[in-house]
DNA sequence: CAAAACACTGAACACGTGTTCATTTTTTGA
DNA sequence: TCAAAAAATGAACACGTGTTCAGTGTTTTG
């Protein structure tokens, strides 16, 4: 009775008629927008309250022509690393107001139906977190006036920003720790198939333990996994040993690869940090369990959300502007596997 | 030129003014309602895909006073059962062809706010894999006409389903192992301020056991964790070894507990299962890798994310069907720390 | 062959909001 | 005190869809 007429939710007509105001001065008071007498404002609010009355966000996004969703496109949830970049990302979303639409995303072929359904959302932004954007459905976004950022990698699509950890500088702060331990002979550990990231960050080091002088090209050895995750790693470790490589410092694509590897080399008879120094990529909780206490460069999953939703605003509020490419700064994280020994206390077996 | 004036995006108007028809006929051909000539439809789907047409769901939902989304409560989603739970959930959500609103929440006054935006999204369903849903939030849901369903845990809110996973037969598959293997003093190790969850588990388990007549009530012991996750489950050992105390077999409300407290256990000498056993709840990855190889409970989450949908899909056709509390069944993985052995094996330490 | 059933179509309304524009009321400044 | 500026208000339109209802032409039925 004194409320929502046959079930229905109240609308901001009935608020007004039970008010004795216009509905215009409701939504005026719920979009806080426009000028009201404070008087008015109050018989508003506490006629809204009576009712339960809450503004119909479909309503409001149809006629604003933008609804305040932000679409978020997510691949293998069972990566550790991946579910806590979400989080972050889910936790800057939410602090800002937004509400996250999220949408896991198998092939290309899913990525482009998920992003048309998005804009059928009228989203104020999308998020993609893995996988390339294809270039005709950003364009599509572009059109929209969509605001598109992707996550850990960049390209040249104009009108798309790229928010990405720092891999050159991971790369510096692995090689110095290599080089300050006396490592000699480098191992670079990376998935056949790899992300972008991977790629990039393989590369990178490359380049860099170059420059530095810590290795000629016969010394940096690039060692393949057959499979993603810690299988994978493990895999490649007993092949590894088969061959009867060997190794001063291994670093590795991501955590789920690392600990995989240093599990199948314990399996062979050889561990960290007394056989040899291991790094990986991705600061998972996992990581630092006392099985591995893995030395690993850590990535800044919050201030990375943070800079995606700032981007978001920022082209939504002007489409035209120049592309922008932050690098968010890593650290790298000391522990067990590559501790901070002398020199000479390396290779001690 | 040819699609879409001044950017906007085109209409079911637009389609009609190309097409030669109608608007009415335009939505009839693609709500799929009604009746439509063959001839127009195609000439309407032509026009629709010269101007790149595509419906706006937020006009949809506004008429319809539904839309095809779907409100997903989570939290702590660095667990990563939660994770793979939510992945699940996700891909069950796209097979059926809606869209999921994900909040992670971490207080009860969020999951108020939360719920509460759920509605003004007009959503068609509510799933809440975390925390107790209030009750007078719940009772706002029923009105509107929003089916809620909650996922391991059951409660007697009437109009709210529940699916969980079936913790009676996992004390049941974990008691009949610990007999075989000849267990005599058992564990069960939880957080402090368990979840719901975790609460019934081993409050079944305690039934269980004594039903089977394998322990006495002295004989189980409660092992409390002042912590949760891996962290706990490590320092829980810590203490119980300084406390001298001693278990044949431990059986754990989570995975990262089991973890934690297998590690934990190592780093005061002892494993298992050479002195012990310990079986863990959520087939997690980590609990596969070589550093555990945990036996555990394994809970099906793909099969709980169809019933969930199942249930939901049922309540929207009718809100007022009576309570349905499902049972998922689990299934024992039987791993390296609690194998087959026969029972003199056990302990041979 | 008339009548009834049927298939198809378009006009009009409803959904609930934001916003513009003209109008009324209040405040300001000298 | 009065004109001018500012603030507050309500009527009306737009957003893009689903759906009802009446109307037209076409097929089936007795």
């Amino acid at each position: 009775m004194t409320n929502s007429r046959r079930g229905r939710s109240a609308s901001a007509e009935d608020v007004a008629k039970l008010a004795g105001v216009s509905r215009a001065s409701v939504s005026r008071v719920f979009s806080d927008q426009g000028n009201v007498a404070r008087e008015t404002r109050e018989k508003i609010l506490q006629a809204a309250n009576e009712l339960g009355y809450q503004v119909n966000f479909l309503a409001q996004g149809l006629n604003r022509k933008r609804s305040q969703l932000i679409g978020v496109v997510v691949a293998r949830l069972s990566d550790p690393f991946r579910s806590s970049l979400l989080e972050g990302l889910l936790s800057e979303i939410q602090r800002k107001g937004y509400q996250a639409l999220v949408t896991e995303v198998r092939d290309a072929n899913e990525l482009e139906m998920t992003i048309r359904r998005f804009t059928q959302f009228r989203v104020s932004g999308v998020v993609v977190t893995s996988g390339q954007p294809p270039a005709d459905l950003v364009k599509e976004c572009v059109q929209h006036n969509i605001p598109v950022v992707g996550i850990n990698r960049h390209m040249d699509i104009p009108y798309v920003d790229f928010v990405c950890s720092d891999n050159k500088m991971a790369a510096s702060l692995v090689a110095e720790q290599f080089i300050r331990c006396g490592c000699k002979s480098i191992g670079w550990l990376n998935y056949k198939e790899s992300t972008w990231s991977g790629i990039n960050r393989g590369k990178v080091f490359y380049q860099v333990m170059v420059e530095k002088g810590a290795c000629d090209e016969s010394d940096l050895l690039q060692i393949t996994a057959e499979m993603d995750g810690y299988e994978g790693g493990r895999q490649a470790a007993h092949r590894f040993c088969e061959q009867g490589k060997i190794v001063d410092g291994v670093f590795c694509a991501n955590a789920q690869l690392a600990c995989g590897f240093l599990d199948g080399m314990r399996e062979n008879g050889f561990d960290a940090p007394a056989d040899f120094h291991i790094i990986g990529f991705d600061n998972t909780p996992q990581t630092a369990q006392y099985s591995y206490r893995l030395t690993t460069i850590h990535q800044d999953v919050l201030e990375t959300a943070k800079r995606v939703l700032s981007r978001l605003e920022a082209r939504g509020q002007d489409p035209h502007i120049v592309q922008s490419i932050e690098e968010i700064p890593v650290k790298l994280v000391i522990r067990n596997t590559s501790p901070n020994f002398e020199p000479t206390m390396i290779r001690a077996k």
